[in-house]
DNA sequence: AAAATGTTGCTGTAT
DNA sequence: GCAACATTTT
């Protein structure tokens, strides 16, 4: 059994309808789901009779892994599953795939969909302004107003024009515009993605909440097999999640765990108010909230709440530490990205040679890329870490080519995979590639496609590409073995490919082959890797296995998890908030700040924020902007060391600000 | 004309 | 680590 507080304990044997608990960061938010689910199933409810959901798959996987070590016996832990919501929509499409005609279809990550949005937007797509649009900009619009069910005029003003005043005529104008040209864009990547088969992440959301809702005999079925919904981080929901839940109002319980300070979602449609009305939108609903803080230390706490007190935002928050003092956190200079990933390693090696442990220590930073420095150091140094958050095995190139062979099997329609496979086989570009998928991409059978291919009209084509592909197709049943044969049979081009590099990027198949493994089918494998592909990077010592190394993570990964040292890269003007941030408006600010607060709230005694010299400006904007914006401004003496080159130090050195004309670099031998 | 190779610049956070 | 663009090779 798991030990719990009063307040704690009342949330865990909550015996009404529906509960909303409020928690504060380091209040035991994660323990109390987990209390929850372990009450639920000493009482004898089955374990798939409860979805335990959350937003991130690392938060999803370790809600599972803490449950299973603390359930009762006797219950099959297998069944035991955490999950997030879009593989919780995936598994209601595969259990009733009669109501869903999506069902098989191939899913599209994130690159795919930019793939398949180029396609709808052909080249040198301009708007009005006779601006380029990126696809990126297309996407997102799309992405938003499928989030948070708003029409697309509001999902063009929100995302290109966030920081205008919205009443504005001449916004309105661009606005009215903008729409008339991406509508019909959009409305070619829905018809494209229906043509060839694919669903998109917010597709899988939006299919499951629409057809719950409209489906009466589909909604009962559902709400009997999911009795109890327990959901994390209930306030990045977004409209479109929110949507789903409200089909489980009637026939399940909804156990909901939250707290306002912490959204940093609301860049994928999430509004933290709703959970402010959760009770009068749900009925039979209560509220409960939890208060006392285990985690950190007061001094952590008081540097935390002062964040939270600077937004014009109330968020009605102050957390006290039930550890009592510690130490002071510390504000550290440092030159540049190196000095810092130095100090930090270095740091970390005088505390393990001290006795203490590699995992002690977890390292936060806003974006993938802000945490290379530090892993490189890591690994000169050897410092085994695992590294949360950025690009997953499935983003890699030799993988992608592996793969496309794989999806052309188990989707023949798949023309983004088409093109991939064939531009792999030598002489073979965008043109040929595109002369034979407009050919092969209209059979009806996999067996037309293959005589196709082997004797084509008007061109020589390599017999070992339909070779290839029937090769594969022997295994669909066993996806495992599929890969292998089509990493053999892809072999040769691949070593041309990615020469020196090959044999470091083949030892990639056979962890994935491990995955594969479990997967009863291609198609179910492919569904499987793109909802979960694992993106943690693990450094071993040797090849010992270890399970204590240090954490390297971006803030939105990290949420939920806490460690005793922690270290936040980059804290500078210009990067809190980021000059990106700072174009996108108020919304954008505040989101950035609670951002800033989750990362500080996840340590328990030892808090280092370190302010880099070298980018406290950047050539695009306006540094006096940046200045006035930074979170750190009028940071009371009293919540935190300064420090200098190891030495306490009043006050920062002069913040580097070049005077207009002036070389924007420190002083340089040049000699 | 099409493919192959080289170079530059840029990347938010998640599913 | 890759996409977009530029240049060289087939």
């Amino acid at each position: 059994m798991i030990q719990l507080n009063e307040q704690q304990r009342m949330a865990a044997e909550f015996e009404g309808k529906h509960l909303l608990v409020l928690a504060g960061a380091g209040t035991g938010k994660t323990g109390t789901i987990i209390a929850r689910a372990d009450y639920l199933l000493r009482k004898g409810v089955q374990p798939n009779r409860i979805a335990i959901l959350s937003f991130t798959r690392k938060s999803a996987r370790e809600i599972a892994e803490r449950l299973k070590l603390s359930a009762p016996g006797g219950i099959n832990k297998k069944e035991i599953t955490g999950r997030t919501f879009h593989s919780w929509c995936n598994e209601i499409m595969h259990l009733y795939p009669d109501h869903f005609p999506h069902h098989g279809y191939t899913p599209l990550d994130e690159d795919d969909r930019l793939s398949a949005m180029a396609l709808a937007l052909g080249k040198n797509f301009r708007d009005s302004k006779k601006e380029k649009v990126k696809k990126e900009v297309v996407t997102a619009i799309y992405s938003y107003a499928v989030n948070t069910l708003c029409s697309l005029s509001e999902a063009i003003l929100h995302v290109r024009y966030g920081n205008l005043e919205k009443e504005d005529e001449q916004v309105r104008q661009y606005v009215e515009e903008d729409r008339k040209l991406i509508a019909p864009v959009i409305k070619k990547y829905i018809d494209y993605k229906k043509e060839r088969r694919y669903i998109d992440y917010d597709d899988m959301l939006s299919v499951v909440a629409t057809q719950l809702e409209r489906d009466e005999a589909l909604r009962d079925a559902v709400t009997k097999r999911y009795r109890h919904v327990l959901v994390d981080e209930m306030q990045d929901t977004n409209p479109l999640q929110y949507k789903l839940l409200k089909s489980f109002v009637e026939g399940s319980h909804l156990f909901c765990v939250g707290d306002d300070a912490q959204s940093i979602y609301a860049f994928r449609g999430a509004d933290f108010r709703t959970i402010h009305s959760f009770t009068e939108i749900i009925p039979r609903s209560e509220k409960l909230k939890l208060l006392r803080n285990y985690r950190s230390t007061q001094e952590i706490l008081d540097l935390s709440n002062w964040v939270l007190e600077q937004s014009p935002l109330r968020y009605d928050k102050k957390l006290e530490a039930h550890r009592g003092k510690g130490e002071m956190p510390s504000l550290i200079h440092v030159e540049d990205d190196w000095e810092e990933a130095d100090l930090i390693t270095d740091g970390i090696l005088d505390r393990v040679a001290e006795g203490g442990r590699y995992a002690d220590t977890m390292v936060l930073g806003r974006s993938v890329w802000s945490l290379s420095k530090v892993e490189g150091a890591c690994l000169s140094k050897k410092i085994p870490y695992v590294k949360y958050g950025g690009t997953s095995l499935m983003q890699s190139a030799h993988v992608r080519d592996v793969a496309s062979a794989m999806r052309i099997v188990a989707n023949s329609y798949d023309e983004i995979a088409w093109i991939r496979f064939l531009q792999l086989w030598d002489g073979i570009g965008e043109i040929k590639a595109s002369r034979i998928i407009s050919r092969v991409i209209t059979l009806a059978t996999f067996a037309e496609m293959i005589s196709c291919l082997q004797q084509f009209e008007g061109m020589e084509v390599n017999a070992a590409i339909p070779a290839t592909l029937a090769a594969v197709r022997e295994y669909n049943d066993r996806p495992a073995q599929a890969m292998e044969a089509a990493v053999k049979a892809m072999q040769p081009m691949l070593e041309k490919k990615y020469r020196e590099e090959w044999t470091s990027r083949a030892s990639d198949f056979e962890v994935l082959r491990e995955v594969a493994r479990s997967s009863g089918s291609i198609t179910e494998f492919i569904t499987e890797y793109v909802l979960d592909p694992k993106a943690e990077t693990t450094f071993k010592i040797g090849t010992k296995e270890t399970d204590d190394a240090v954490v390297l993570s971006t803030i939105h990964s990290a949420k939920g998890l806490e460690a005793e040292i922690v270290h936040i890269l980059n804290l500078n003007p210009a990067s809190f908030p980021s000059s990106r941030t700072i174009l996108q408006g108020e919304g954008a600010i505040e989101e950035e700040r609670r951002c800033l607060y989750v990362a500080l709230t996840r340590a328990k005694n030892s808090l280092n924020l370190y302010r880099n010299v070298r980018s406290l400006h950047t050539q695009y904007s306006d540094a006096n902007r940046h200045e006035q914006l930074y979170f750190l401004n009028n940071l009371p003496p009293h919540l935190v060391k300064i420090l200098v080159n190891g030495q306490e130090k009043k006050d920062f050195p002069a913040p580097f600000n070049p005077k207009q004309g002036e070389a924007d670099f420190p002083d340089f031998d040049f000699g």
